[in-house]
DNA sequence: CGCGTGAGGGTTAACCCTCACGCGGTGCTTTAAT
């Protein structure tokens, strides 16, 4: 039998799918042939096919990351609805006891297990990493790949080990899925995990069922007058995203008191309680949802009318992954920005500042004198658990950091260089990176001031191309967007082209529209520029 | 980075301005005390 045939019959007999999309079919036929993938499709788009189908038909256990508990409690129970012993699945995580893990590690090692989900930080554990690698684990998925960038650098350091991880496992055919992936973050993605020739499947991110629109507001109180305006014309159920709890607090007991029943949801609530209310969301019991980004993956939920903000997201990858919630049914919904100039301000906060030298240095100077687990390392530096996870992988990033063994403990590698040069030089990736961020946020900015198509300004962030404005945002409705594209320039580089500018180095034409056009540059991010500009001077070659 | 807040000073006395300061998201983990 071929391997077509094989995962078709695997997906019909063991998880009851007659088809398989082409995109599914080709990734799976990746990971089959021992290669690696890099899979961007929509949630809800049989993401998880791509890896739970070729598990059954490989030799070994499936490593299953996964970035949140509750997520990987979701799909450890669709799993066990099939009652199939061959889809047997085991968590390792901080919500089992002793014994638990223990038996869960005894099933895996006597084979009676086909998937195993875990956190990054289970990975960085290093007894649990030599137990999974004695499993002999013959495929990894990485799920909600995104995660690798949006946390890894600050706010999961662990996240970054991942590459380490599977290097350690053995780098069986690893696939990495997510719902959203701008060039950088994939290339961030593909890079962080070591994915080597990747078989890259991503498709159509268009969503024609959603319509577009952006309206920048003076103040607090003239966007809450249009928030209401709004809800009070639309059906629910909808969600609303602010950018701090507080916000999403207020925001949901004025909505209550204005007749608009809301509840408010954040990650500063008890566990218990997040829960309860994502439930009642689900369940059409709670119309109006009034969140902070905590509100996001896991959500699977076809029928949310429309999703609002109230504050400006920090990237059009948030941007695009959180209206990304609304007519998943296919049925017409809405995606309304009410942003203000000043939103900027926090996201840049969000962004973090750079690390002090000094404590780069300090870091170093530990290392250097003698391999130290983390423990060791922050009571030598005093720096804290997360600062140290982000300043140890900068460091590693310039060769002054290495895993010592497997042990879990670091040293300097043999031709570290000097503690100073290290310093400067992790200090200038971090620059690297904020610049990078910021230009992301530049990008959210444009595509909410933009009177040019939406759609098309879009698509064109995340390097797709379409040829005709989208016709389903608020600029194709007025006809500004036809202006604009009557007005464009013919542009000198074809789109997707390569270009060099003198300053900023290498990059990809993204899009023209208007006189302006998108330079996706490697080093320093997203740039606009204006084309009679670039053309009078000879900016780019 | 930029907002809201409260203290303090200045004063045509009940308010106005200035300035400093705190605050702000995302979740894993593990552990100590009830």
């Amino acid at each position: 039998m071929d391997v077509t045939s094989q995962l078709r019959a695997a997906a019909r007999e063991r998880f009851g799918w007659d088809e398989l999309r082409p995109e599914q079919a080709i990734a799976m036929h990746a990971l089959m042939a021992g290669r690696d993938a890099l899979v961007v499709a929509p949630t809800g788009g049989g993401k998880s096919a791509i890896y739970q189908v070729p598990a059954t038909l490989l030799p070994g256990p499936t490593v299953v990351v996964s970035p949140l508990l509750a997520l990987q409690t979701d799909q450890i129970a669709g799993l066990a609805e099939r009652g199939d012993d061959a889809l047997a699945a085991v968590r390792l995580s901080s919500a089992e006891g002793a014994t638990a893990q223990r038996a869960a590690l005894e099933r895996l090692q006597s084979g009676q297990v086909e998937y195993v989900f875990v956190t990054p930080e289970q990975l960085a554990d290093p007894e649990k990493l030599a137990a999974i690698r004695a499993a002999r684990p013959s495929l990894i998925a990485v799920d909600e790949a995104h995660c690798i960038s949006a946390w890894g650098y600050d706010f999961r350091p662990d996240y970054l080990q991942l590459g380490r991880a599977i290097r350690e496992l053995g780098h069986p055919p690893v696939v990495a899925l997510t719902a959203t992936a701008s060039p950088p973050v994939r290339e961030d993605i593909i890079g962080r995990l070591g994915l080597a020739d990747p078989e890259v499947v991503i498709t159509g991110l268009d969503r024609p069922n959603l319509f577009l629109e952006a309206v920048q507001c003076v103040d607090d109180e003239q966007r809450r007058q249009r928030l209401l305006d709004r809800l009070q014309q639309s059906s629910p159920p909808g969600i609303v995203y602010v950018a701090t709890r507080r916000a999403a607090e207020e925001l949901a007991a004025w909505l209550t008191d204005t007749g608009i029943p809301a509840t408010a949801y954040h990650g500063g609530m008890a566990v218990r309680e997040r829960r309860r209310r994502h439930e009642a969301f689900a369940a059409d019991e709670v119309p109006v949802m009034v969140a902070t980004s905590a509100f996001g993956m896991g959500i699977d939920k076809p029928n949310i009318r429309w999703v609002n903000h109230v504050s400006l997201p920090d990237s059009p990858d948030s941007y695009f992954q959180e209206i990304g919630r609304a007519g998943r049914d296919g049925e017409p919904a809405q995606a309304l920005l009410l942003y203000r100039a000043e939103d900027t301000g926090l996201r840049k906060f969000f962004t973090g500042g750079l690390p002090a030298t000094n404590d780069l240095i300090r870091l170093a100077e530990a290392l250097h004198a003698g391999p130290k687990s983390r423990t060791q390392l922050r009571e030598k530096t005093g720096l804290g658990p997360r600062k140290l996870g982000e300043l140890l992988s900068l460091l590693e990033e310039v060769g002054a950091a290495a895993a010592a063994g497997r042990g879990g403990k670091w040293r300097s590698p043999a031709y570290t260089p000097p503690l100073e040069q290290a310093a400067e030089a992790a200090l200038e990736q971090a620059q690297r990176r904020q610049t990078v961020q910021r230009s992301r946020l530049d990008m959210m900015r444009n595509l909410a001031d933009t009177t040019a198509c939406r759609g098309q300004t879009l698509l064109a962030y995340f390097g797709e191309h379409l040829d005709q404005p989208c016709g389903h945002c608020d600029n194709c409705l007025t006809g500004a967007a036809r202006e604009v594209e009557a007005s464009g320039e013919a542009g000198p580089y074809p789109v997707h082209s390569r270009v060099t500018h003198p300053e900023w180095g290498g990059g990809t034409v993204l899009r023209y529209s208007g006189d302006q056009m998108t330079v996706l540059f490697d080093d320093v991010g997203y740039k606009t520029l204006s084309v009679p500009v670039v053309e009078e001077q000879g900016l780019l070659t």
